[in-house]
Parts: structure tokens; C-alpha cells; sequence
DNA sequence: TCCTCACTTGCAATCGATTGCAGAAGTTAT
DNA sequence: ATAACTTCTGCAATCGATTGCAAGTGAGGA
């Protein structure tokens, strides 16, 4: 890659003869006996030029096969091109949907989306961030709830960023949420109306603020109803199958079993309806479940599970026009975009 | 977007005073009394310029905050710097983790990776074509089994191009791909070992060649067996959830029940077992079932799906090496690379 | 003392398109 | 016929960095 030094001995040099000169507006220019200024107004501002020379100099180019070189362009005009939509973990379907979302959004808008997954290294953040640094694209999609390495708060306060699902409220930065909180204290609320009291959680990694604000919403709940907290209600997850699966299991073989588990996300549930099976239970008329998120999974699953449905592809679409917004119009003062979310009853829940 | 205009009435501009002035070479040439030359080589070829002076600049660059416009280099170097992946649909979970393997090599050799969801629209083809062409990216990974809108056969030949998941033998592409003929044949194979005779299948769209293949295969392991086709037992599908669910009712609801049904992926293949369980029956008591990929979802059915599984992410990974190859050295001759896939055991299939 | 060579640095061209400005040509009004 | 406009086109600067070439400096050798 970086060293293209022909190699001394090996097989003989495979490349064509020359590098091929590729076709720009002066060829065309020259094929036309006109000047590159006019072929640029031919081709982007049809009207500023006469009929006839519009079309010879279109016929010309279609001829030749040339196409204009947005890098080019790009150093000229200087217009945004891209997003890029940092994610930790690529092919986690609930960005993938997300992503979808921010694509269609810019792809209306003339913008093409880089996406970058940086397994959550810091030495691949910092690459990443290079590129916005650099220019090379416009705004800043962040699926995490951290700056990248390589971009400080201060300087983020200036520029097109938005922190996407996950929220940090130390760095004051735009963002497109759902409120974590109140849809687990409804999720909770839902479990409660059909008599359920006894209400274990599977919590997801609690490094992450989303995690946190799932089992704040799980213990407002708790306290509006009047009931205790119990520690031993609370399994660690990690929004993981496998993990929700072995949870399930210690706290189904409570003495005291729970009647219900909140579920921090629906991978966890799906689990967590196979843990109960390992000890023979079933859902729902062992025990209840309800999860967050609504994958694809929650659908299929059996029992179909009852969850939260968060919009991903509006939250994603909803990101890219803020980071548009804010491309075109400047900064200004952080937006905080908040989009509901949605209960989708399904029969992982039984009155009691 | 387009216009930028003035509105006429409404709030006052919002944007800042001066468009802030970026940060050249020149600037930092400025203030270190030095030329532009020198602060390029600073930067990028240390051991060219002289140690006091690199430091000198260096520190200036450090404390000005100076980031090289990345466009700026991009025109006057030729390097390749990014790759394009196309997709049909964004969110399809097979995808995500291809894509997650083609960011990974492209990332390791200095390149980033874009993405574009055409949804099998022309009109967006023909947009992602112009970045390709416009040579704002450097190489075009394509998941499905045609070229995008916008771009020739012949132009094709001569341009780092990869055909990957589903081939085009009609077009001369590189490609990687597994063979889905054999695997399918296999597949079958695995299931007649175990004494089935009577094996349904559910197809893929077969608009799509992927589809066509492990059809063939179908029909290849019954030829092999010296086993008839039965039209009946060949119910079309479309790769979803709801169909597969739908074309298992179908099947199982023959006078002459197929013990076994081989499904063309599966999403479709967790369909059937649903459908299976509509009709009262189970898996793999009353009929066993195979699928294709091995998704995610294939782990945590229930019961866990046997299934084909395809090497997602060494798919990305190799496409996007064959790119770089191609890249590096010219298109040269094609290459087609065939990952094997791996025939996953679980418990969807019994024996008879 | 003069020559050669290595090491640093700057000049200016270059990558490929866009666009402000001004001149040329043509039209209309007076 | 002349002034006042339009309309069209080309010149040349510009976006921001990189790099071939040449010049300047100082060290070391003859």
C-alpha cells in the first residue's frame, strides 16, 4: 500500500503501460473548442449557456464517457459530502436499522454516510475522528455515549455531532434519545397493572448509561408502588443471550421467585425465556417477561415477546437531519431530540 | 439545501459572524516563518527537514490546533482512501456483519468504508454509481447480483469491482462466493444420511440467482438419491420470516407429508418451525428442518436450527482485499474467491 | 583555497473543477 | 446612429496540500 516501489526481481511489472490519463474538462474542453468554464456551466448550470453550445459540449462529454471529479469539486465548492456514523459494534442489528435510518436522510439530502465500527478502540476512534478533523466528512453520527479519541469537548461544542440513543449529559452535545427512564418505569408499569409484585431485573452492562438509566426506571417503579428494592432481584447482564439465559436462571432458582423479569434489552429476554425452560419453567405461565428494544428476534421468539419498541430508523433519520441543520445553519444551541417509544404487547406477560 | 437564500422575514441569521476563517498550511507557514513545503514535510516526512525546524513546526501545528485538509491531499495524491459496499437493504442482518469484515481490512490498509442502501431502486444506484465514477471512492463492493444502474459491463471490466454473496456468471466480475449449489447438495446430503426421503423445499425470491443455486442443489442431491421431483413439495419463498411460516403450512398439510424440509434460509426455516406449530406439529419430532447462513437467529430458536453456515465476515474481510489487490495493481485478471461454508449441527433434524 | 557533497529549504507547478469579472457580440430602445 | 442592455464566453484566481527541482549553506577533502 504505502510502498510501490517496483520490486527488484518477481514477475514482471503486471501494470498497464500507462497510467491511463484520466479524462478531465480539459479534454473535453479541448474537444469542443471551448473553454473549461464553459464545459463546467454546460454541465452544471445548463442555463447560463447558449443551446447550442450546451449541447455539443453534453454530446461531447456523453461521448467521451467523462464524468466531473467531485474531488475536485469538493476542494472548490465547498459543500458538505458526507456523514460518518461511528458505532462500536457493526453488525449489532440494532444499528444496522438505525444506519438505515441516517442513509435515507442523507442520501435525500446529497450526502453520502461513511460508517465506521471501532470495536470500542481508542486507536481506531482517533482514526475516525481524523476524518472528521480533516474535512473528509461533515458531521458525526455517535452511537456511544462518548466523544472518539481525538476530539475534545470543546471542540465538539462547535461542530456537527450528535450522540445518537445513548446519552452522556457531561458533554452537552446534541442528541437523539428516547427516555430510557421513563419507558422502563412504563415497561414496569405494565408488568405491575396485571398484578405482578414481585419483579426481578436483568440489568445490561451498567458501564453504560443506558444500562443505568433502564434500572433507574426499574426502581422508580419499584418505589411509586411502594415496594422495596432487593438486591437479590437484580441480575447483572450484559445485553448479551448467553448472559441472559444464566441470569434468568439465578433468579428463577430464587427461593422467593420472582413472578416477572424486566428485561433490559430483548436479547437478554430471548435468553432469559430459554433459562427458564433449563428449569423447566415456561413463559409466560411461570413467569413473566418483557423486554426493550424490539428487534427482529422479539417477533419470532416464543412466546413472542412484549416489549418497548424503540424507532430506530426515525432515530436515525431524525440524526442526520439534526447534523444537517446544524451543517447548514451552524451550530447553535444543542438540540436535545427526544422520540417516543412504544409498547408492543406481545405474550411474554400473564395477568396474575 | 440547495438554496441558501435569505428568508425574506423570519428570525434573525443565526449563523456567525465570519465563517471562521479554516486553518491552512499557510497559516502555520505564517507563524513559524517558514514555507508551506517545509510544513507539509514536517509533517508528514520527518526525516526530511531538519530536526529544530520540524519541532518548531510541529509545536506550532500542535498549538494552533492545525488538522491537514484531507480533500486537499486527496487531490494532489492519488491514494485510494475509500471503499463503497452496496446493499439492497441496510438493516438485513446477514449484511451487517459482511460489512463489518470489509471495515476491518479496509480500515487496516488506511481505507474507509461507505455504504449505501439502494432498496433496488435504479435512481439510487445510479447515485452511488456517480461516486464510483466521479472517483470520490476507489472500489465498489456489491451484494447483490447485478451492477448498479449507471455503470457498464465494459466499463466493469476495467474497474476494482467485487461481486460478493451473489454471483453473475453473465458478467465477467471478480467475486467471492460460496458455493451454494454444493452446499445446498450437502445439506441434503445431511438429511438423507438420516434416512429422509420425502424432503420439502422452501426457496428463496428466484428472481435471485443465490436462490436459483440452492435450488439447484435441491435438485441435484434428489437426482443423485435417484429421487423424483415432486412439484408439490417445492413451495416458493422469499427469504422472510411470515412466508416461510406460511409455505410450512402448505407442505405439512399434504396428504403425503414430507419428513423433512430443506429451506433456502433461515429466516425462512424459523418460519417453518412456527408453521410446523400451527399445524400442531413439532420440530424435529414430526418434521425435521435445514436452513442457510446461520444468522444470528439460528442459535436461539428453538429448537436450534442445523444450518449451512456462510462465512460472513471473511466474505467482507476477502472482498475487500480482492478491492485493494485490484486496486494496487490494476484490475488485472478476474479472481474469484471461494469461501467454504460449514455445515452447522444442531437439533432441528432427527433421524428416521 | 577551491571543489564536492550532503543536507535543508523554498519556489512554483500540479491535482481538477468552479466562478468573479470583464470583454465581445448581439438586441432593443431612443 | 448611438446608448443601454442582455447574453455568452474566456481568463485567471482559487480551494489546500504535495513534490520535483534548484539554490543556499556548511562540512570535509584535496
Amino acid at each position: 500500500m504505502k510502498d510501490k516501489a517496483a520490486k527488484p526481481g518477481g514477475r514482471a511489472a503486471p501494470a498497464q503501460k500507462r497510467p491511463a490519463h484520466r479524462l478531465t474538462m480539459a479534454d473535453v474542453a479541448r474537444r469542443a473548442g471551448v473553454s473549461t468554464a464553459t464545459v463546467s456551466r454546460a454541465l452544471t448550470r445548463p442555463d447560463q449557456v447558449n443551446e447550442k453550445t450546451r449541447d455539443l459540449v453534453r454530446g461531447i462529454a456523453e461521448e467521451l464517457g467523462f464524468r466531473p471529479n467531485l474531488i475536485g469539486r469538493q476542494l472548490r465548492v465547498r459543500a458538505a459530502t458526507s456523514l460518518l456514523i461511528l458505532v462500536q459494534d457493526l453488525d449489532n442489528p440494532f444499528y444496522a436499522e438505525l444506519i438505515k435510518g441516517a442513509e435515507a436522510v442523507a442520501r435525500a439530502n446529497h450526502l453520502s454516510v461513511m460508517v465506521g465500527g471501532t470495536d470500542g478502540l481508542e486507536e481506531v476512534e482517533q482514526l475516525y475522528s481524523e476524518q472528521f478533523l480533516g474535512r473528509r466528512v461533515d458531521g458525526l453520527v455517535i452511537l456511544f455515549g462518548h466523544l472518539p479519541a481525538g476530539i475534545s469537548p470543546k471542540m465538539a461544542e462547535h461542530s456537527p455531532i450528535v450522540l445518537v440513543s445513548e446519552d452522556n449529559p457531561a458533554l452537552n452535545l446534541s442528541s437523539v434519545l428516547v427516555d430510557n427512564v421513563g419507558w422502563a418505569e412504563r415497561a414496569m408499569g405494565y408488568l405491575m397493572e396485571r398484578g405482578h409484585r414481585r419483579i426481578a431485573h436483568i440489568t445490561g452492562p451498567l458501564a453504560r448509561i443506558i444500562s443505568r438509566q433502564r434500572q433507574e426506571g426499574y426502581w422508580n417503579a419499584l418505589a411509586k408502588a411502594g415496594l422495596p428494592q432487593d438486591p437479590a432481584l437484580e441480575a447483572l447482564g450484559d445485553f448479551s443471550f448467553e448472559r441472559g439465559r444464566a441470569a434468568a436462571r439465578e433468579l428463577l432458582s430464587l427461593p422467593d421467585r420472582p413472578t416477572a423479569i424486566f428485561c433490559a434489552n430483548d436479547e437478554a429476554a430471548v435468553g432469559a425465556i430459554l433459562g427458564a425452560a433449563d428449569l423447566g419453567l415456561s413463559v409466560p405461565s411461570d413467569v413473566s417477561l418483557i423486554g426493550f428494544d424490539d428487534i427482529m428476534l422479539a417477533q419470532i421468539s416464543q412466546p413472542p415477546l412484549t416489549t418497548i419498541r424503540q424507532p430506530r430508523q426515525q432515530m436515525g433519520a431524525a440524526a442526520a437531519q439534526l447534523l444537517i441543520d446544524m451543517i447548514e445553519h451552524g451550530p447553535g444551541k444543542r438540540a436535545h431530540k427526544q422520540l417516543d417509544c412504544e409498547l408492543i404487547e406481545r405474550s411474554s406477560v400473564r395477568s396474575i
